[in-house]
DNA sequence: TATTATACGGAACGAACGCCCCGTTTGTCA
DNA sequence: TGACAAACGGGGCGTTCGTTCCGTATAATA
């Protein structure tokens, strides 16, 4: 999860950089301040989405609206970097399943994974289903990481015999990310969401 | 579909009113105009959802701003009209079905025909996924005539053994409000459409 | 046609919110 | 410890949008 923002414009005299990766040391506090808001923004926008006031965030950090900005040059931005660390524990999680002895069983596994994070997460759905975000996201690397880890773990159930043949990755996201929204405007109780999961689980399964 | 809108605040010497259901006779042209942004507002809501701002309806019903608030006290209101009326539109589709002789198959058409009309009217699942919106349609009773009807086609379809025991008329109308939003950001395509509607049909059917 | 209640339109208002500016504070390094 | 670059914070600006106000236009009625 390393962040391709670079600070400052490039001064005149800008010091060599110790790191050698384009990206200056930040100070000491900048680096402390930075944590704080991606942390306080994983919160915030977990529990409300994009929609939330950036100085909801700020607040919540104990930084101001201007440090926000100093790290992240716009609500976006600092939106996709919570995102794109979301998505990349998914492909992450999805990528250690490929080698499973049980590809039907990892497959519905990651798709249960898939919703709960949904459930809990609201920018995560919110993201998968391009909420009015314009969020270049959709060229985004991870993304199509994230396509094609499912992509992967659907084939091998499929070839196990476990998934029907008619379906594509897509469809499959598209599904999950359906589930998830209707959870989580149904309350989200974890019985609802089983329940969900295990209906649509079950539409996945060969055709008898 | 009658609204429960009455215009002034009672003045001091109101005329007998002529139809006696407590509104007055709208002037010719108020009536005219009337019509025009409920028909504006239902293309509008349809295609933006309640995000739309409110003078691009007044703009499309060839109004002015404070026309439309004259007719509707706030946009949520109108908002409100229009869905309700989508929602009375569903209930009388359903109860339609009632007396089918194949209650699996009245069941599953109808659960196509919600999923269909959500894809193509946005407010109408934004209505059901309640984004964001307050809108006491949740105390409405259009939503509780459309719920019971829907549980009426499920009970029966179930005594048919063509549902599965383990869901309710909720979890059904999660599950099609979750399609819906899943297909509308896939791209929408009807292929897609009756793919997701036959995967998840599939899964409300009895377990094997 | 004269009169009047009713309705109209769109300018104006105010709140919310993203983003920027700039005076102040703080970390870093000699 | 002194000097300076880096970072801070929060007030403020500009925009968007829901809502209101009010001078003007018009349907209804006699």
């Amino acid at each position: 999860m390393v962040s391709k923002y670079s600070p400052g414009a490039g001064g005149a005299s800008m010091p060599i950089d110790p790191s050698g990766d384009g990206t200056k040391a930040l100070r000491a506090d900048a680096r402390r301040n930075r944590a704080r808001v991606l942390e306080a923004a994983r919160i915030t926008f977990a529990k409300d989405g994009l929609a939330v006031p950036l100085d909801d965030i700020a607040r919540r950090a104990g930084v101001g609206a201007g440090t926000v900005y100093r790290h992240f040059p716009t609500k976006e931005a600092l939106f996709e970097a919570v995102v794109i660390g979301r998505f990349q524990d998914l492909v992450d999680e999805a990528r250690s399943l490929r080698g499973a002895e049980d590809p039907g069983g990892a497959f519905f596994g990651f798709l249960s994974r898939l919703v709960e994070e949904g459930v809990v997460k609201k920018d995560l759905i919110e993201a998968l289903a391009g909420a009015g975000i314009d969020l270049d996201l959709a060229r985004s690397q991870v993304l199509r990481d994230l396509r094609e880890a499912v992509a992967e773990l659907l084939g091998r159930a499929q070839q196990d015999g476990a998934v029907r043949e008619d379906v594509g990755a897509a469809d499959v996201m598209a599904l999950m990310t359906g589930a998830s929204l209707a959870i989580r405007h149904h309350g989200g109780d974890s019985d609802a969401t089983d329940r969900m999961v295990a209906i649509v689980s079950d539409g996945l399964r060969p055709v008898r």
